[in-house]
DNA sequence: CTGAAAGCGCTAACAC
DNA sequence: GTGTTAGCGCTTTCAG
């Protein structure tokens, strides 16, 4: 493989004049940056990236810290598809992507921490908040940049990137409540993600809006695993026959609830309406197809993108975030409640 | 942020010893092994892994080349899923992933060619084989190694993992067979895909070995976006209501298909059976699950990855290929076939 | 068993 | 505008 030597020796110049075609540097003669660029081609030089980080301090790199997670999780289309928001920019402004992987929170942050400190990355991006998020912690104090995909705790003091997961919860149980539901069962994952927690929100403040009381009993915390979710909303719908929707905080975990549904005899929407969140692909092909809220995967993906570039670059000083739009996507999954059509409270 | 000098400056050593210490140098004496360890720790003290690629010619990164591809073809799960079993050993063997992702196949070639010639990577795991594959060829001249999932057209000169798509495919067209159909419609994808072309194939061979004549109209192409899949399968249900199952080659497609028969007004597996490929993990939530082949997609990565790192690091004078076990996953929507109990041939 | 010195391929002052 | 020189942080002969 030529280096930078055999281009300056074929093209009868120094390695810094070299150099400096590669950078595109200013005062250089457009003879001999014709001349070089003749001598690259020629010997079938390309520049070694590898140097070039060494020198410059920099790699050029995102590291893209997956959530550590079980095979149901991972079947989630969410990533595939943030993946490919980041990767858009990513490979428009020439930055690499390392993938960081792992099979549980402490090898997450051994193996995160490493690629920082051996200086692989320039950049994080967190593909999702938690609670008490040791790893944050940590990267704050190496002061690595980095933007989550998410919410973090400390919203204050971080950057990142999000769906207003609360007011759009709201809409989403104000459209159902509009349909006249008042009982309404959750379904929700692991309070850990902050995600999960924020639709629980506004599932609250939905009903505190329009005057109906939370019932803690109407909410079922699922791990994730399908066959759990299935069987969950069959106890729940059991305990409490009166509930005449369920809000799913996914539309994976939708699935298992209408399949749970369906075991009971219950028909969807004509007995449960189902609603469901994040606009998974498969939702518009199951019958009925599912209503649900489109939270702009690839957008999320790209704008944290673009703030984390951002940040490298110019090292704004003050803490920022984004907030990517969402919007409700009413497809078969819902209908009037027929149960009690008068009445306004429990 | 420390170096190597700063350690051996804290222990009272040379920077070689240091670099000894890190790589486990056998001839150390524990003494000053203990010493130097104790300095980096204390200094906090992380290997530059940039700086040691440089002089090692070696990045200890893997190339993951993903398709480029539609929004929908990356819903599919596959990739999700073969990206844990990529990780989960390239994290035990201390390797990096770089994901390669690009919109085009032009963009794909120009940045998978860059990412070898700058010396970013050791070899590439290459997430698909397809017909007439320019990548490859390119790839060989560069003489990168590199492993392909799936059975590239050349099988004979290169590495690959993949499953017996035909034989596979054959033994679940012969278990539709053995239920008694005989008419069976296939939607397939994008020909371009040899893994697709295999198992036209396997369906092929399994009406031959049957005594069935193929019939060429029976199968359709389509090109994976759900909405068509849906459409071509009415269609073809249409004109030819013969047809007592459908293989779809993907469980994505099959989604579609099902969709298509219940428009139809037809049930599955009752007027329908319907099969699929991949066992998506959506396929046993869907109604009625769906009878489908496991095609072991972590295992596909982990083979792929482990092969890949073999290669980079014993550079084997043979290629070879290895071959991951399918089974099928027996579920609902397949049933006898009603319509013709008696007869065997058309 | 340890140290000195050279060098991986590139960039960046500093000269001129 | 271009060349010279030093050096990024590490490994690796070669001595001893």
């Amino acid at each position: 493989m030529p280096t930078i030597k055999d281009v300056a020796k074929s093209a009868g110049v120094s390695p810094s004049t070299v150099s400096r075609v590669i950078n595109n540097h200013p005062r250089i003669s457009s003879e001999t940056r014709k001349k070089v660029k003749e001598s690259m081609k020629r010997i079938g030089y390309h520049p070694n990236i590898i140097a070039r980080s060494l020198v410059k301090q920099k790699t050029n790199t995102l590291g893209l810290v997956m959530p550590y997670s079980t095979e149901e999780a991972f079947a989630d289309p969410f990533y595939s598809e943030i993946l490919r928001g980041i990767g858009s920019v990513a490979q428009d402004k020439e930055y690499s992507l390392l993938l960081i992987t792992s099979n549980g929170e402490q090898e997450e942050l051994e193996v995160t921490l490493k690629a920082v400190r051996s200086k692989r990355v320039d950049g994080l991006l967190i593909l999702r908040a938690k609670s008490n998020d040791a790893l944050l912690k940590e990267l704050k104090e190496l002061e690595t940049p980095f933007v989550v995909v998410g919410r973090p705790e400390d919203e204050k003091n971080n950057f990142w990137v999000n769906n207003d997961n609360i007011e759009s919860t709201k809409n989403l149980i104000e459209y159902l409540i509009g349909l006249g539901h008042k009982r309404i069962g959750v379904i929700t994952g692991d309070s850990e993600y902050i995600v999960y927690k924020d639709r629980l929100e506004g599932y609250r403040r939905a009903l505190y809006h329009n005057g109906i009381e939370y019932n803690p009993n109407y909410v079922i915390q699922t791990t994730g695993h399908h066959g759990l979710t299935t069987r969950y909303t069959k106890e729940l719908l059991e305990s409490y026959p009166k509930l005449t929707a369920i809000f799913a905080v996914d539309d994976l975990i939708a699935y298992g609830a209408i399949l749970g549904i369906k075991e009971l005899g219950l028909k969807v929407p004509d007995d449960i309406s189902v609603v469901g969140f994040n606009n998974n692909p498969l939702s518009q092909l199951i019958t009925p197809a599912l209503t649900t809220v489109d939270i702009n995967i690839f957008e999320l993906g790209s704008t944290a993108t673009k703030s984390l570039i951002n940040i490298i670059s110019e090292d704004p000083k003050e803490y920022y975030h984004e907030i990517v739009k969402t919007n409700i996507i009413v497809r078969d999954s819902c209908g009037g409640d027929k149960g009690e059509v008068d009445g306004n409270g429990e």
